[in-house]
DNA sequence: ATGTCC
């Protein structure tokens, strides 16, 4: 007879959850095992709990489950806060523009709504700028510091990009083409795939904001399935040719070509649900005209901001762990150690100060920090190269630059005009090994980099350049079309 | 970006 309730009986009575199945499991098990109650008692005393949990907040054994009940209760619960009404200012503030022949006037409209806002104080658009959902990929907001718009971070939260340097030659990439591809293969999970791998530990579920919010308790057992994958879209993790160009202590290196690994993920299903909860929760407390309704924010003076920035944070946390896990597991399978790490988030909000002493939270999407000093990576493309760059701490960008190359395409026009032949050759043609990735991902569909650099020279300083070789990024989309090989 | 439509 087993001593514990399992999963699917606690199910079955309506707990649910990842966090309260958690709970009434682990206090099942000791109950049961001390024969303070057997399990048809235990379930029954469940049942009568769940249906009047404040009843039971003050019991020893279990004011723990009836707490966590009740917060569950509350979840999805309207806010109390009071819901205000905004109108945009008539005068646009000035902003610079980075490349601006070649941004999109729909990605300057989204950037012109924002910079209309009364929390607004000071923006920028950078050279690889294109539409998106409230503020435009590639923009930066500046806005009063008690402010935080879920949509100007954006819903991959931490979307971010990591780079190890291995002292390891170039060469290496050319002798071990079909071992490197391999590892590739046996080490980076995307999309769904992978949730039941074996996991490397890992410290960060050690961070007390795990316990901090009901949504965050829920969401703990994805995030930990998750730890270490990537995602799908323009995700990727990827071996490459790293070109050091300045011998900078960054890098360790002297001037030289190395091995090195890219990767580029974000937070995953934790962060995309703290995003998509809050901008809901933001919409509903704050009301603006329609052209700017998806920029609507919420108050860290509130107990809603509060939790947003704790979960945004917590995601940045998450993301960074799970590209680390990602880097472990390559470095460990080429019997290598990293001499240099490069990583830095591009869609994430900062509480800065800008040049003249204001105090202000600057929101990045799709934006590379670029702060005096500050490391950073802006990829290029498959068949581009990235950039390891160091910022210049230009005040007029607020001291950010682009996060790549930019879209020239969009996903449907992409999927309608490329062909898999033209992808196969232009890889044929640049030597790049690619594993899965979907036409709208093809090299194609992004601005040239070159060109992109070239308008941010007065933000960022380059110091090495990473040429992709061997590429995995998710398997196509199977609704769309098929991969041939 | 997201178990991409609850």
């Amino acid at each position: 007879m087993s001593n514990k309730l399992n999963n699917n009986e606690l199910k079955a009575i309506g707990i649910k959850d990842e966090a309260l199945l958690e709970v009434a499991g682990r206090l099942a098990k000791s109950l049961i095992k001390n024969k303070t109650y057997t399990k048809e008692a235990l379930l029954a005393f469940y049942k009568e709990l769940l249906k009047n949990p404040d009843s039971y907040t003050s019991n020893e054994l279990f004011a723990e489950l009836a707490e966590e009940v009740k917060s569950r209760a509350s979840l999805f619960k309207k806010s109390q806060a009071i819901v205000q009404t905004f109108e945009l200012r008539t005068n646009t503030l000035a902003y610079p523009i980075y490349g601006t022949e070649h941004i999109s006037d729909d990605a300057k409209h989204q950037m012109n709504a924002a910079m209309q806002l009364p929390v607004a104080v000071a923006g920028a658009l950078m050279p690889d700028a294109h539409s998106g959902y409230g503020l435009p990929i590639g923009g930066v907001l500046a806005t009063e510091p008690n402010i935080i718009i879920p949509y100007a971070v954006g819903v991959d939260i931490a979307c971010r990009m990591c780079l190890s340097v291995f002292d390891v030659n170039a060469i290496f990439l050319d002798q071990k083409t079909k071992l490197l591809k391999q590892h590739l293969l046996d080490h980076t999970y995307f999309g769904l795939d992978g949730e039941n791998r074996d996991q490397l530990s890992d410290t960060i579920f050690d961070l007390p904001e795990w316990k901090s919010t009901a949504q965050i308790r829920q969401l703990r057992y994805k995030a930990e399935k998750q730890l270490g994958t990537s995602g799908t879209g323009n995700h990727f993790v990827e071996w490459g040719i790293l070109d050091i160009t300045e011998q900078t202590p960054e890098l360790k290196l002297p001037k030289g070509k190395y091995l090195a690994l890219l990767s580029h993920s974000g937070s995953r299903g934790f962060g995309a649900n703290i995003a998509t909860h809050y901008s809901k929760i933001a919409a509903e407390q704050t009301k603006l005209p329609r052209e700017a309704q998806h920029l609507a924010w919420l108050d860290l003076n509130t107990e809603e901001g509060q939790e947003y920035w704790i979960g945004m944070n917590l995601a940045g946390d998450y993301a960074s762990a799970c590209h680390h896990q990602i880097h472990r597991r390559l470095a460990q399978a080429i019997g290598s150690k990293p001499v240099a790490m490069i990583e830095n988030h591009h869609n994430f909000a900062w509480k800065e100060t800008l040049a003249d002493g204001r105090e202000v939270m600057v929101h990045r999407k799709g934006a590379t920090p670029a702060g005096k000093g500050v490391m950073g990576i802006i990829p290029g493309s498959m068949t581009q190269p990235g950039f390891v760059v160091r910022g210049k701490g230009d005040s007029s960008s607020i001291c950010s630059a682009s996060h790549g190359a930019g879209r020239l395409l969009s996903r449907s026009k992409a999927l309608k005009t490329i062909t898999r032949p033209e992808l196969k050759q232009v890889l044929a043609d640049k030597g790049v090994t690619l594993i899965g990735g979907d036409l709208d991902e093809a090299p194609m569909v992004y601005k040239d980099i070159n060109q992109v650099m070239s308008y941010q020279n007065d933000l960022v300083e380059v110091l090495a350049r990473f040429t992709p070789k061997i590429v995995r990024m998710a398997d196509p989309d199977k609704r769309t079309k098929g991969w041939e090989g």
